[in-house]
DNA sequence: TACTAGACGTA
DNA sequence: CGTACGTCTAGTAC
């Protein structure tokens, strides 16, 4: 038996289309404008690759097997009361152009562009039959697109057929990816069909008494059914496969399924484009196999059989013998891949993660993760176990606790009540690497509670904390004081991950630990616990565990990383200070709030009336759906932008209506109307963030951004508007606070292209920085060859488009859509910018060239960003990593710089004793309270310590204001 | 009730 | 066909 083994390439990327992939135009982009020569050979070189020639894109491998790991990779499924294996296996093809054809391609696809039905129908179908029918082992078979035994003997086989749809390219390699990561093995094997592979496996199944679902969209299966063996066959879609035992299939064949191949041989099947009998349907082909016995008795009797028919069969016998050769299937393949290998597995968590989210698969991964359950437990693994804690109570007890801890370092957990602005912290979990505690806060006397606040202000007495900031803040609220922090699980996975969707305990637990902290495993922890907090305390202990563990497991990572400084030195001291930030908050005047939501709310009302006046009807104005009825169908405008749901109405696509309509009232008034209601929406939304205290205190997401910057909620206090004169006035309620005298804000000029003429080293620009000069101005004189007094405002703004656009990696053609220039002006612009500042070209084209050699960027304080799909084939998602790769270094050192200085601000304040404080951060600006008396000394600090965050061959420029309000501050 | 899409605010 | 975010509303899927 011929065989041939390949092993599925591990590294085809998920969405590729490496042959359809066009080169970009060298001109068109940043990126391509930044290619280097050689860079450009090798992409003319990818383009001549044949295009669209892949209909069936297997790799040209024979099997592949799950993962080695074995830790989460246990068996699954038990065999059931009647002590058989169940073996499920798939015949992938078909199935997945059942999945195809049964939903539609255009709803599912991924922001990429990369068509997802198959996958998902397919998927689905796997998920519910892993659920419904508990397999203990699982395969899936796939043809190859290579010719087969059957093609060599008639090489019409499979003729006919459709070319394979363009939405179905690259659907079975993902599904393939998704087979990897549920850890089920997939199976394809040169000269033979998936069908093959299944009676194969079959037949290795039956002789070890196992029971069998095959599941397949082609009908040859049926002569697989036994007793031990059915067939799964989709009627409608793949959410409909009913079960074909034996009688069933007997019930709609008229023949048991071992002579169904006979039948089929007699009556053809047009999916494979055989021909049968011409006038011999179902009914005869069945009554001449029952009276004799098959198609064997029929050849022998073949003269006996008469009328038309008769004539017709033997006319045809040579196609009928040939057909029962092609469709009897072989079960005696030598496989790659052992029966004992299908053993069903936990899936690869992480691999469906990131391909679930790769895939926008949302729903099915809840589905996947339901249908295995909880993860392994703690309890099934030792070392996963947490020490088995005490209760403390009592002063001594405590003491006596935190002298055996001997200084090692100790994981804190709190447990709280309620939530929001009442949330309140009643127990503390603490775990050391041999010990363990709950103390109840609500239950301890106040010398007890002294010893504890000692030993948490203690600055030598090390602390894990899983989310410092939030437990600093719970701390502070009961008057503790949270010191010596070492780390904190969620910035240390930040750091070296830093686009991780989510950094909570339970996530990082389970991806980093395996251990699973939302089970409640019996952890034999047999404690009679008599106070309150008896209840929380168990899980309190688990995760002040984890964190203890994710802080070993990531210390090495970090080191690796060179990551440690960033934790130790920036990121953790800057916990402490953002959370003293979040609790001072900012106050607002809600009379100002107040007045600002009428006058938006009139405003609002104004502009709808007129706005359904000139329509001559009420719609709801906030609906992008009913505008693009108005606008398109019964105002007949021209079409915008197309969108996903039909043509934009965003408020680009609205100025360029109102040009080309000449200016139609109904647009002036939406517009009205939209910038009021965002306004009103900001305006309500800070009115109900208003706390007790009179102030708005926001919280800052540390571990949010890619980039290292930081980000705000609960109210997003850095997007408050400044841009339009009444968005600005919102900034009128943020106040200066009873007891303060003022509000500081601070910010850095051009902070971004600083760092830019930093980094490329621009001999030109730097020197411009160090003359402070009006960059744009000076950018505009040396592009457009003027002396820098000619440059006119129009000239100027170009020029501040594009520098910025270089940060972000902008196009030729988006800077031409931005300028309303035409392209061409666009790309001599760009070229010209080039010629003048060559050095930056050099630097922005060697860090893509860097980062795709490392594998991340970096920003000057060691900051990196992983970018692992500037390898990808799939263009769309190279290049927006490309573009990527070209902000991180810059955005994030500016979110280095600004963080230095929030720290050296911090300490220079309480260094110099003032009772000033920082309030807030919007990326390249601080907002302090500035006590009375304390203005000069707070500028002249805040001045020094922004401006010396960092050593550039620039200087950083900072411009301070100050006033009665944020907007008054402002400059 | 939970999610997505569209829109739009900031640096 | 410009990076990084968060929040709201409408509309739909569950």
């Amino acid at each position: 038996m011929p065989t041939r083994l390949a092993s599925v390439s591990e590294t085809a990327k998920l969405a590729a289309a490496p042959v359809s992939d066009p080169v970009p135009n060298p001109e068109e982009s940043l990126t391509g404008l930044l290619e280097t020569e050689e860079d450009a050979v090798q992409g003319d070189a990818a383009a001549d690759a044949p295009v669209g020639s892949h209909a069936a894109p297997v790799p040209s491998g024979a099997a592949q097997s799950g993962g080695p790991e074995a830790t989460d990779a246990a068996p699954l499924g038990t065999v059931n009361a009647s002590g058989h294996n169940r073996l499920l296996v798939i015949d992938g093809h078909s199935m997945a152009f059942r999945a195809f054809y049964a939903l539609p391609a255009e709803n599912f696809s991924t922001d990429t562009g990369q068509h997802t039905n198959a996958v998902y129908g397919f998927t689905s179908m796997l998920i519910n039959l892993i659920k419904n029918e508990e397999p203990t082992h699982i395969a899936v078979a796939f043809d190859l697109d290579t010719p087969t035994f059957r093609t060599e003997e008639y090489s019409e086989y499979k003729g006919g057929r459709n070319k394979t749809p363009e939405e179905f390219h690259g659907q079975i390699d993902l599904i393939i990816k998704v087979m990897e990561a549920m850890r089920i093995p997939t199976i394809s094997l040169d000269g033979y069909e998936a069908d093959d592979i299944l009676a194969t496996l079959s037949e290795q199944a039956a002789d070890r008494n196992w029971d069998v679902m095959v599941v397949s969209g082609d009908r040859d299966a049926f002569q697989l059914v036994n007793d031990h063996v059915t067939v799964f066959y989709p009627k409608k879609g793949v959410s409909d496969l009913p079960r074909m035992d034996a009688a069933a299939v007997e019930e709609k064949y008229l023949v048991p399924p071992d002579k169904y191949s006979d039948l089929a041989a007699l009556v053809g099947e047009s999916a494979d484009n055989l021909p049968g009998v011409p006038g011999v349907g179902p009914k005869t082909a069945a009554k001449w196999i029952k009276q004799y016995g098959g198609l064997d008795g029929i050849l022998e009797h073949l003269d006996e059989i008469k009328g038309k028919v008769g004539d017709s069969l033997r006319a045809n016998i040579e196609d009928v013998k040939r057909n029962r050769r092609l469709n009897r299937l072989l079960r005696d393949l030598e496989l790659p891949v052992d029966l004992d290998a299908m053993a069903a597995r936990r899936p690869d968590r992480d691999a469906i993660e990131e391909l679930f989210d790769a895939l926008q698969f949302n729903a099915l991964r809840k589905r996947l993760f339901d249908v295995y359950g909880e993860e392994e437990t703690a309890a099934d693994h030792p070392e996963l176990v947490p020490p088995v804690h005490v209760v403390l109570t009592g002063a001594e007890e405590l003491r006596g606790w935190f002298e055996a801890t001997n200084q090692a370092p100790a994981a804190v957990q709190l447990v709280t009540e309620g939530a929001g602005e009442a949330r309140d912290a009643v127990g503390l979990a603490l775990v050391t690497d041999n010990a363990a505690a709950f103390i109840p806060l609500t239950e301890i006397d106040a010398a007890a509670e002294k010893v504890l606040a000692d030993w948490l202000a203690d600055k030598d007495a090390p602390k894990v904390v899983h989310d410092f900031k939030s437990a600093y803040k719970l701390l502070a609220r009961r008057g503790l004081h949270l010191a010596g922090e070492v780390d904190d699980p969620a910035i240390s996975g930040y750091l070296i991950q830093p686009d991780r969707r989510s950094y909570d305990l339970a996530d990082l637990s389970l991806t980093h630990l395996k251990l699973s902290l939302d089970a409640a495993p019996d952890t034999g922890n047999q404690l009679e616990l008599s106070l309150e907090g008896e209840d929380s305390a168990t899980p309190a202990v688990r995760k002040a565990f984890a964190a203890l563990r994710l802080s070993e497991h990531f210390a090495g990572q970090l080191v690796e990383r060179g990551a440690n400084q960033l934790l130790g030195g920036l990121e953790l001291p800057l916990s402490e200070v953002l959370a003293e930030m979040e609790l001072a908050g900012i106050a607002v005047s809600t009379e100002k709030l107040d007045a600002l939501l009428d006058q938006f709310s009139f405003t609002i009302n104004q502009a709808k009336e007129e706005a359904f006046a000139v329509i001559g009807k009420e719609i709801n104005l906030g609906s992008p759906k009913q505008l693009q009825v108005v606008l398109f169908e019964e105002l007949g405008l021209p079409k915008t932008k197309k969108i996903k749901t039909g043509y934009s109405t965003d408020a680009d696509a609205l100025a360029d209506l109102i040009v080309k309509t000449g200016g139609h009232p109904f647009l002036a008034h939406l517009l009205a109307y939209r910038d009021a209601a965002k306004l009103r929406q900001t305006v309500e939304g800070l009115r109900k963030a208003v706390a007790d205290d009179g102030r708005i205190h926001t919280t800052y997401a540390q571990t949010v951004a890619a980039t290292g910057r930081l980000s705000s909620i609960n109210p997003n206090l850095q997007n408050i508007p400044i841009r339009s004169e009444e968005g600005r006035r919102i900034r009128e309620v943020f106040v200066v606070g009873e007891g303060y005298e003022t509000l500081l804000t601070a910010d850095y000029s051009q902070v971004e292209m600083r760092i830019m003429a930093h980094l490329s080293g621009d001999e030109s620009l730097i020197q411009a920085f160090r003359d402070g000069e009006d960059l744009h101005r000076f950018v505009g004189s040396h592009i457009f060859g003027v002396p820098p007094e000619e440059v006119t405002s129009a000239m100027r703004s170009k020029v501040k488009a594009m520098s910025y656009g270089l940060v972000y990696g902008l196009s030729s053609f988006g800077l031409s859509k931005q300028l309303s220039i035409p392209v061409d002006e666009a790309r001599t612009l760009m070229r010209d910018y080039f010629t003048r500042f060559g050095a930056v070209r050099d630097y922005l084209r060697g860090v893509v060239e860097q980062a795709r050699k490392d594998g991340y960027t970096s920003t000057i304080e060691g900051r990196r960003r992983y970018l692992p799909d500037l390898a990808s084939t799939n263009r769309q998602l190279r290049e927006m990593s490309e573009r990527a790769a070209l902000n991180a270094p810059i955005q994030g050192s500016a979110a280095d710089i600004i963080k230095k200085a929030m720290l050296g601000v911090d300490a220079e304040l309480k260094k110099q004793g003032l009772k000033s404080r920082m309030l807030l951060q919007v990326h390249d600006e601080l907002v302090l309270e500035v006590a009375p008396g304390e203005r000069e000394a707070a500028e002249k600090l805040v001045r020094e310590q922004m401006a010396g965050a960092a050593d550039l061959s620039v200087p950083l420029d900072v411009s301070v204001g100050w006033g009665a309000s944020w907007h008054e501050a402002g400059h």
